[in-house]
RNA sequence: GCCGGGGUGGCGGAACUGGUAGACGCGCUGGAUUCAAAAUCCAGUUUCUGAAAGGAAGUGCGAGUUCGAUUCUCGCUCCCGGCACCA
């Protein structure tokens, strides 16, 4: 027998078994207990870069132990096809974005193969095909029908030269990647999905989902942004309607020196219609970019519009600014400036001269100096009559009352969250169900019309889109009055396909509904593994559209995800790897020289999932070289034949402490990978465990027998992570039946006892010696023991012990 | 700017509930094997000090709580992710 670790054949040999058996291809089972697990999917790039490897490996780790534990595993997977990508591919090298995609998802899905993981091929899905888009059309249509969907004018970034949308990737410093040209905002009219009014919804569940890392939670609960204020209006002068603006800090009403309008404001527009230095800044704020890290981090600039409004219970005026950091798609258009107690509107006032009032102090009569900063927190209210000593929630409500009283304010839930703008200005993505009719309006497409389909075969020039140049794809006639009528040449956003991919995976060949029955048995998904960069975005908008389609009837889950598994970027040079940075690694080269299992054990090694990994080539060779030590222990051991079975009874010192390696590291595995998620762990156990195997002297029949245990726990506890060289070893190790179909090896809790056990002394919290102890000494014992420490007693000599701090298993302290 | 996460040897990381800091691996050094090399095997490897036993310091920086802090609290700093049109 050739015994040389040739990976290629190896990995050969055990993808045709299961293949041909057919292993990973599963039903509906009633009677088994089902476990959905579930990546992220990816988006077919061209080729797999080591995120993929590090996402897909996690989870066939986990989907391959959760088989072990009797489980009905489904793990399916499909692309993610629709995006920007493939038309950047096509502007620069002339292939049609569908012909790109299909071309990448062919190459892509070799290499998912070549990595062994377990999938059921035949459930894969794509999002560019209509057989899957033409539900997500459906379900558009009819969220269109019970109002969930509608359509408003909001910004994008405009590029002036090339005339098209850029997306905020698109805009580097302001200006547009090919054109250079400096990027203005556009308002033009775009279809939303209301997300909003399930904003309660999605806050609220965040607290019944335990399975889910309280990061992302925090971070989704801050997004929603839920917040409790009044809605105040501030009479202005000359002008019938009011200024109205929502704010958190009611009590700070009085501290109120300014108010600040959007450039967009119909307040500062009118003032630009007389005063050409308010014109001016109008002009200069369409300069702006779209995105809120811009808005946020720019010089915050304004000017007086030279009007001024009410105050509503001084009765002061109030100047009324235009600035360019009030966006008014966000609330109202328009905030009031509290100086002496918002961080934003302090250094705007300080900048501009503008009075900063204290009407909060600290509730423990401490001093604060407002001319310093701002005062945030909540207070006591002074300097604000009759409201003064109160505190945030009698003021609260006080000013609520008295302004609802009068008609000029109401409380108000507020949300940050905004409705999902599903429209996007591109070709290469799920064109949007809707139809132009200049007597009915907008009209969704009737159900017996869908799916729209896109036109693959096109010209793509990246300068507009492609549809609006087809007269075959735009011209139709009205579903409800048959007058000639234009199609929406809009498309989805991508995030639409990847919020409702996990449920079609249940029935992915249904052409009679969006789901079948599958849905029922497979949904919630039960792992689902992806990266932190979507923590917010792509699960937020999952958890809404499950929520609809729970809602539609469609399904009885209330979230899609129960256990969620954030795993860490791979980056390399201390950025996240991407085919825009150029700085991806390919696993090709590395599986061809060393094998799949060695690259699936390298990336399982090199850090925990959650945290963030820094590619790096050394280190690959290491886990092969462990392999190959394992591989040649495996086949070293089986050339001498045969082992009989443990005699536990007759067992000497080495051959039990042994064993007992065996067994703690069968339960430590079992911890780090069911429970923990810590793969990197996990393997440096079975390290250890083979360290010692190779370290013990075989002489006698029990001497093979537990080195033959000790190895079959290795190959078991090993397969779910490199589970080609566990397939070929577990037959050398004369077994007819494959680990995938093996159940996960159970530990022996006697195994695990031991008579005497080595704790530490300390003195005063240093560690000062080791003594040995009877398992079951008592602390009275140990405390003797630790007393009468050679070394221990140096440090202690004749000073007077003050406590000894017994910790049972660990350690002693001697405090003096 | 705001929200979330992170910082431990030359490197990746371990220490799970406040209890031996550096498991496991990489790299490096020395040795064995070899005509030689690769591969493999053995030993060593936080820093300073010491012949050794041992001692001192040490987990981004500064304080604090505790018998005891990588772990908890406060302040700072640097790095990473997200910020609604990259996916």
């Amino acid at each position: 027998m050739d015994t040389t670790y040739n990976p290629q054949a190896v990995e050969q040999e055990a993808r045709d078994y299961w293949e041909n058996e057919r292993c990973f291809e599963v039903g509906e089972d009633a009677s088994k207990e089902k476990f959905y697990c579930l990546t992220m999917f990816p988006y077919p790039s061209g080729q797999l870069h080591m995120g993929h490897v590090r996402v897909f490996t996690i989870n066939d780790v986990i989907a391959r132990y959760q088989r072990m534990q009797g489980k009905h595993v489904l793990q399916p997977i499909g692309w993610d096809a629709f995006g920007l990508p493939a038309e950047n591919a096509a502007i620069q090298r002339g292939v049609p974005p569908a012909k790109w995609t299909y071309q990448n998802i062919e190459y892509m899905r070799g290499q998912l193969k070549r990595l062994g993981y377990g999938y059921d091929w035949t459930r894969e899905v794509t999002t560019c095909k209509p057989e899957y888009y033409r539900w997500e059309q459906w379900l558009f249509t009819r969220m269109f029908e019970k109002g969930l969907v509608y359509r408003k004018n909001s910004v994008v970034n405009w590029d002036p030269v090339d005339q098209t949308v850029l997306a905020n990737e698109q805009v580097i410093d302001g200006r547009g990647w090919r054109s250079d040209a400096l990027v203005e905002r556009r308002e033009i009219p775009q279809w939303f999905m209301k997300i909003t009014a399930y904003a309660d919804e999605l806050l609220d569940y965040l607290d019944r989902m335990p399975g889910w890392p309280d990061s992302v939670k925090t971070m989704q609960r801050n997004w929603i942004g839920r917040s409790e204020g009044v809605e105040l209006s501030f009479d202005v002068d000359d002008e019938d309607e009011p200024l109205t603006v929502f704010t958190t800090r009611p009590d700070t009403v009085m501290g109120v020196t300014y108010m600040a309008v959007a450039a967009e404001h119909p307040l500062a527009v009118k003032a630009a219609a007389s005063n050409p230095d308010v014109a001016a800044f109008v002009e200069e704020c369409k300069k702006m970019q779209a995105a809120e890290a811009a808005l946020e981090t720019m010089e915050k600039k304004g000017m007086p519009i030279g009007i001024s409004a009410n105050h509503p219970v001084s009765g002061e005026a109030v100047p009324i600014w235009v600035a360019n950091f009030v966006v008014m798609g966000y609330g109202t258009g328009a905030v009031m400036g509290v100086p002496g107690h918002d961080h934003r509107d302090w250094e705007f006032a300080d900048k501009h001269g503008l009075p900063i009032v204290q009407v909060i102090t600290p509730a423990d009569g401490s001093e604060i100096d407002i001319s310093e900063g701002a005062y945030v927190e909540y207070g006591t209210v002074v300097n604000s009559g009759d409201i003064d000593g109160m505190d945030y929630r009698q003021a609260f409500d006080a000013i609520a009352e008295k302004f609802e009283a009068e008609g000029r304010g109401k409380r108000r839930i507020n949300y940050r969250l905004r409705d999902w703008g599903v429209s996007r200005q591109r070709y290469w993505g799920t064109p949007i169900p809707i139809i132009y009719c200049d007597d009915c309006d907008a009209v969704a497409v009737p159900e017996d019309q869908l799916p729209v389909i896109l036109p693959e075969d096109v010209e793509f020039t990246g300068v507009g889109s492609p549809l609006k140049g087809m007269p075959e794809f735009l011209e139709t006639e009205c579903p409800k009055c048959g007058k000639p009528a234009k199609r929406e040449t809009d498309t989805f956003d991508t995030f639409v396909e990847s919020s409702w991919y996990f449920s079609r995976y249940a029935s992915p060949d249904c052409d009679s509904a969006m789901f079948d029955e599958r849905e029922a048995y497979w949904m919630p998904v039960d792992q689902y593994t992806g990266g932190i960069e979507h923590a917010i975005l792509h699960l937020l908008y999952s958890r809404f559209l499950q929520k609809v389609m729970r809602d539609f009837g469609l399904s009885a889950a209330d979230e899609p995800f129960t256990n969620l598994l954030t795993q860490g970027m791979v980056l390399k040079d201390g950025a996240k790897m991407s085919k825009a940075k150029g700085n991806t690694v390919d696993p090709r080269p590395l599986i061809e020289k060393y094998g799949a299992d060695t690259v699936r054990l390298f990336m399982m090694f090199a850090a925990p999932p959650e945290q963030a990994l820094e590619w790096s080539d050394d280190g690959v060779q290491g886990a092969s070289r462990f392999l190959r030590r394992f591989w040649n222990a495996v086949h070293s051991h089986a050339a001498e034949g045969d082992a009989v079975a443990v005699e536990t009874d007759a067992l000497n010192d080495e051959q039990r402490d042994l064993r007992r390696k065996t067994h703690r590291t069968i339960s430590k595995v079992s911890d780090d990978i069911g429970r923990r998620y810590t793969f990197n762990t996990a393997i440096a156990a079975t390290m250890e465990l083979l360290n010692a195997v190779n370290r013990f002297d075989v002489s006698t029949a029990e001497d093979r027998a537990v080195v033959r245990e000790a190895l079959e726990a290795v190959v078991l506890v090993l397969s779910p992570i490199v589970p080609h060289i566990c397939h070929k070893l577990w037959h050398v190790l004369g077994h007819a039946s494959a680990p995938v179909d093996e159940r996960w090896p159970t530990f022996d809790e006697s195994a695990l006892q031991q008579d005497m056990i080595e704790i530490i002394v300390q003195v005063n919290g240093k560690l000062r010696g080791r003594i040995s102890v009877a398992a079951d000494a008592d602390t009275d014992s140990i405390s003797a023991l630790a007393l009468a420490d050679k070394n221990a007693q140096r440090f202690v000599a004749d000073k007077k012990v003050r406590k000894i701090i017994v910790v049972p298993g660990r350690l002693v302290n001697i405090v003096v």
